[in-house]
DNA sequence: ACCCAGGCATTGG
DNA sequence: CCAATGCATGGG
């Protein structure tokens, strides 16, 4: 058995429950009690144990990677809200550590399949391009490597299901020279400026890349229509609040957007 | 057979 | 600058 320490506070069902609720991720895959994925060509099983999570087999990569997808560079210790709204969601939620993506290809592809379709569509497609060029281990793909997916033709990429428009972003992603480290380093809206750059990312797929990837504490997808609608519901009088609305109730949320979004949307797919 | 779902680029005013 | 349009799949 071999531990990694996840900071408290930390709940493991509730953490992992995105890799089960919008269908089976063939990258991130749940099996059994467990969170199977492939690093460096070897597969990786991350499950619960009694003195915290287990991780087979456990190097200084595979630690890495568990940290990011269950979450562990959140401050949630000092996210405690005292918004009347709020405070009942993250006390019943207590524990949920958004999963992150560790890896950056993987969080804009997943991003752009993701676009205005619906996450159970979205899945699908996914599936069907992490299945047909990510090298299979034993029951988890590896995410395709962007050099990989450089090779392919828009068409290989549409037969899977991507549109036609979404195919050229996946390819042009894929063979484009980005300095993923370097972008790392910068401030929120410099890493936008960047993103939205590149064809097929506009402001929604870079603000779930500050949020799900580079886990940047003031990231707030306010165009997001399920955050949309979470946050109509919880703070709204009956219609759907605009982008603009749900972006001005980031400053109530300071310094702590990602981690409510996060919250809202659990909590709003999960009703107390 | 519709309609909507965790957008984006393009086109035309 | 804003409005309208097409796109792909899966579930209701």
């Amino acid at each position: 058995m071999a531990f990694v320490a996840v900071p408290q506070p930390f709940d493991f069902e509730l953490t992992t429950e995105r890799f089960r609720v919008f269908g089976r991720d063939l990258a991130n895959l749940w099996r059994e009690g467990g969170l199977h994925r492939v690093v460096g060509g070897r597969e990786v099983r991350i499950e619960r144990a009694a003195c915290g999570v287990d991780v087979e087999p456990l190097d200084g990569e595979t630690q890495r990677v568990a940290l990011k997808l269950l979450g562990a560079e959140f401050d949630l210790a000092g996210f405690e809200p005292t918004d009347p709204v709020l405070a009942p969601e993250v006390a019943r939620l207590r524990g949920l550590r958004p999963a992150l993506a560790p890896d950056p290809f993987e969080m804009l592809v997943g991003a752009i399949t993701a676009q205005q379709i619906s996450l159970r569509a979205a899945f699908a497609v996914r599936n069907r391009f992490v299945e047909r060029f990510g090298v299979r281990a034993e029951q988890a793909n590896a995410f395709p490597a962007a050099e990989r997916v450089a090779a392919a033709t828009p068409e290989e990429l549409t037969a899977l299901g991507f549109s036609r428009r979404k195919a050229e972003y996946v390819l042009g992603l894929a063979r484009a020279d980005i300095d993923y480290a370097a972008l790392a380093k910068l401030p929120d809206d410099d890493v936008k400026t960047e993103l939205v750059r590149l064809p097929g990312i506009g402001e929604w797929t870079a603000d779930w890349f500050l949020a799900r990837h580079l886990a940047r504490p003031r990231a707030w997808p306010a165009g997001d229509l399920a955050l949309r609608h979470a946050v109509s519901d919880f703070y709204g009088d009956g219609r759907v609040l605009s982008i603009q609305e749900v972006r001005d109730f980031a400053a109530r949320f300071e310094p702590f957007q990602n981690l409510t979004a996060h919250y809202l949307l659990a909590a709003h797919r999960n009703p107390g």
